[in-house]
DNA sequence: TAAAAAAGCAATATATATATTGCATAATGT
DNA sequence: ACATTATGCAATATATATATTGCTTTTTTA
């Protein structure tokens, strides 16, 4: 569940509880997707990209891992 | 919750339960998320993805609704 | 046009994403 | 150094994604 949501999060200048009440989530939970011990759903992904700026490619894809 | 799954997994030829097989779930959920009744998580939209070679952008992404 | 396959749909059960609270640790600025 | 802010993390509670079963309706094909 590696994704590019820090970086992103930083370069927009927020912190992760900006980001949060942004996106309507607590602290936690973005934390959490950040670590990468999370599986955040589609809406709540859009929505971090929608806050941040990119995309579903840019933040969260990763090439198939076998 | 609008996106492309089932245009993408008809041009891969495949059925709902083909694609549900392929990426470890029921039919059912297949089914609603080519209805936008679901809000899939990250990780089923990734397997979705790998399994019809298309991108999260491609599949997934919704210009912001105001 | 009838049989078979595919898809829709409803109800209930289960797994897990997310919330909540609280405290510890790390980072930043004065 | 100290105060402040940001982040990490654990435990429990709640909401919801997904599974399961079974049946109906639609689509495909012979």
């Amino acid at each position: 569940m590696r994704n590019n949501v820090k970086m992103a999060r930083i370069q927009s200048d927020l912190t992760q509880q900006q980001l949060a009440d942004k996106v309507g989530v607590t602290r936690q939970t973005i934390s959490l997707i950040e670590k990468g011990k999370y599986n955040p759903t589609l809406k709540l992904c859009l929505e971090i990209c929608y806050a941040v700026n990119q995309s579903l490619d840019q933040l969260f894809w990763n090439d198939q891992e076998e």
